[in-house]
RNA sequence: GCGUGAGUAGCUCAGCAGGAUAGAGCGUCCCUCUCCUAAAGGGAAGGCCGCGGGUUCGAAUCCCGCCUCGCGCACCA
């Protein structure tokens, strides 16, 4: 039985004594749904609701009494040994170990899907993250951004949200006459022009560019400046691609902010005149974002007739609304956070509701061995370095675990330790060991031709089974709240447990021990194990070794 | 000043749609392998959950005020 099994069943014991008149208590105070937490402490059984401290003052009863009400049908619930009333009004389940048990096989047959749901059934999102410029390599703060909104996406889409991820190109403006002005310096040996883009990098795509078009130096800047600007552009992005790729992160769109330059914008400026929000001053176009909780307007188009980034912010709205997605995820760094309000404000201009048409997630800093990295310091770490260093699993895993709207701290030596103080490697390892289990069961005898679920009477086999049975609420919740890293902290503890089951009980038997229908039974909690650790490692982007 | 994130064990951090005795890893001190991965596990010690009020059967969690630290407040991109 899964907790999920076990709340529809309460659900519906507390709907039946209110239809039966022995609780009254008004509709409104009755949960569509009663949840059920597993109790700290093992002697409050296996499975504990507080529905009834809850209904206590609506119903006006004292809570154990409500409880009295209730407990009654919750020992009928098949599969359910026995229910106390506890404490202050407490209702302890504990299931038989038959009903339990059946669960590792409910896993082991439903495989990759297992964790799977239809919370989010319906939702069709749009999920923009990293859209780092395409003037330099992806850093640290980029990589974050990627684990993280890479695991929302892969955690939406578990849970049946129909998901698109999107790199939105800050290829227009000023920025990238630099980047190109920069480039084409290195290439004819002149020192980083005014403004323009320092590091090796641009040397490396000086030589690639210089590769590809050897006659360069040939032309004069004028000429010059509009081939090398494309030819860099292509070189930069194609590495940032191919580094997320390295990375585990595929996007379904990159989307040019350029292509909103060719009338997109106007379009766009017009179109929110027409909802009202437009106005003129000092020869300026600005969006009223204050009637929308902005601390002040926003000019659209400058004066000059030049429009504004913040104009191109609002085209690509349009562009996502226009695209067919009513839910609009970004995910933007800290010092990003003021810009909430204004694309909030975007939003309700153009009609949408700023509350369920657009989500604005912040994700904070990463420090490394305490050191916050900027560039004024000098002291960037590009992705593809830290993928170098680090590999892809420990960087992702270790992103991933931490919610991203608090500040974390990365501990490169912790990464490559090979002990419980590297979560990556306590989880991986658990995985492994599941694997090393079933190969060792094979060879002894030990397979999955039964399977008797009332013999997973052991604690620490009740302890794994609800570990393993809160898998897909996690997930679901991890969907719902757009924090992936509730599935890495989950995974940590079913991998404490698992290690915990495995020492206290043997898959394949001692010596000349005869091979039973315990050992096979346990096979399957085993590979159920494995199984589910190996979904949730996917929804992270970290791999599942057989072996370390 | 305004906005925003953070403050929980010696350290790094979970927990925050309110629940029973506050959690993990590390570090410290004990203990467990002739047999599936000891790369693991068990136990002990260690907390005014920043401070002060409030809400209620119950607050680390919700509300208000304050303190400390980070980040942001462009007709830049």
């Amino acid at each position: 039985m899964t907790p999920e099994e076990l709340s529809a069943a309460i659900t519906a014991c507390l709907q039946d004594a209110v239809a039966s008149g022995e609780l009254n208590a008004p509709a409104a105070a009755i949960p569509a749904e009663v949840r059920v937490e597993r109790p700290k402490n093992r002697d409050h059984g296996d499975w504990a609701t507080s529905i009834a401290l809850q209904l206590a003052k609506p119903a006006g009863l004292p809570p154990r009494a409500v409880a009295g009400i209730l407990a009654g049908r919750l020992s009928d619930i098949p599969g359910v040994a026995r229910v106390e009333i506890a404490g202050p009004g407490f209702l302890n389940v504990t299931l038989d170990a038959a009903a339990a048990g059946a669960l590792a096989k409910v896993i082991v047959e439903a495989a990759e899907a297992y964790g799977r749901n239809d919370a989010l059934a319906g939702h069709v999102v749009n999920m923009e993250f990293v859209s780092a410029n395409p003037t330099g390599p992806l850093h640290l703060a980029h990589t974050r951004w990627a684990a993280v909104g890479d695991s929302i996406a892969r955690v939406l889409s578990a849970s049946g949200a129909a998901v698109t991820k999107e790199y939105y190109i800050n290829d227009a403006g000023s920025q990238m006459n630099n980047f190109g002005a920069s480039v084409l310096a290195a290439i004819k040996g002149l020192p980083t022009p005014e403004g323009g883009y320092p590091g090796g990098y641009i040397d490396d795509l000086a030589k690639t560019v210089l590769t590809d078009h050897p006659d360069i130096r040939e032309l004069t800047d004028e000429a010059a400046l509009p081939v090398v600007r494309a030819a860099a552009y292509q070189a930069q992005m194609a590495d940032i691609r191919e580094t997320l790729a390295d990375f585990g992160v595929e996007f379904d769109v990159y989307f040019s902010e350029q292509q909103l330059h060719d009338g997109a914008i106007y379009t766009a400026v017009e179109r929110l005149r027409e909802q009202g929000h437009v106005f003129d001053e000092e020869g300026a176009v600005w969006l009223r974002t204050t009637d929308f909780g902005d601390d002040k307007d926003r000019v659209l188009i400058r004066a000059n007739g030049e429009p504004t980034y913040f104009a191109a912010d609002a085209a690509y709205y349009l562009s996502k609304k226009d695209r067919g997605f009513p839910e609009k995820i970004y995910l933007l760094g800290a010092d990003h956070h003021g810009y909430i309000n204004r694309l909030k404000a975007i939003a309700a201009a153009a009609g949408d509701d700023p509350d369920t048409n657009i989500e604005v997630l912040i994700g904070q800093m990463v420090s490394v061995n305490g050191a916050r990295l900027s560039k004024r310091a000098g002291n960037i770490i590009e992705l593809r370095d830290l993928l170098n260093w680090l590999g892809a699993d420990a960087l992702r895993y270790s992103l991933g675990r931490s919610p991203a709207n608090s500040p974390m701290a990365l501990e490169p030596d912790v990464l490559k330790k090979n002990t419980n103080e590297n979560p990556v490697f306590y989880v991986q390892y658990a995985h492994a060991r599941t694997a090393a289990v079933a190969r060792n069961a094979a060879a002894g005898g030990v397979d999955r031709s039964a399977f008797d679920a009332g013999v997973l009477t052991h604690p620490t086999e009740s302890n794994l089974l609800a570990q393993l049975g809160a898998y897909p609420s996690v997930v679901a919740d991890a969907a719902r709240f757009r924090e992936p890293h509730r599935v890495a902290r989950h995974l940590e503890v079913i991998a404490g447990t698992y290690h915990r089951w495995y020492d206290a009980c043997r898959v394949t038997p001692l010596g000349d021990e005869p091979v039973t229908d315990l050992n096979r039974t346990r096979l399957w909690l085993n590979d159920a194990t494995g199984q589910v650790l190996a979904n949730g490692l996917g929804l992270l982007g970290v791999s599942a070794p057989e072996r370390m």
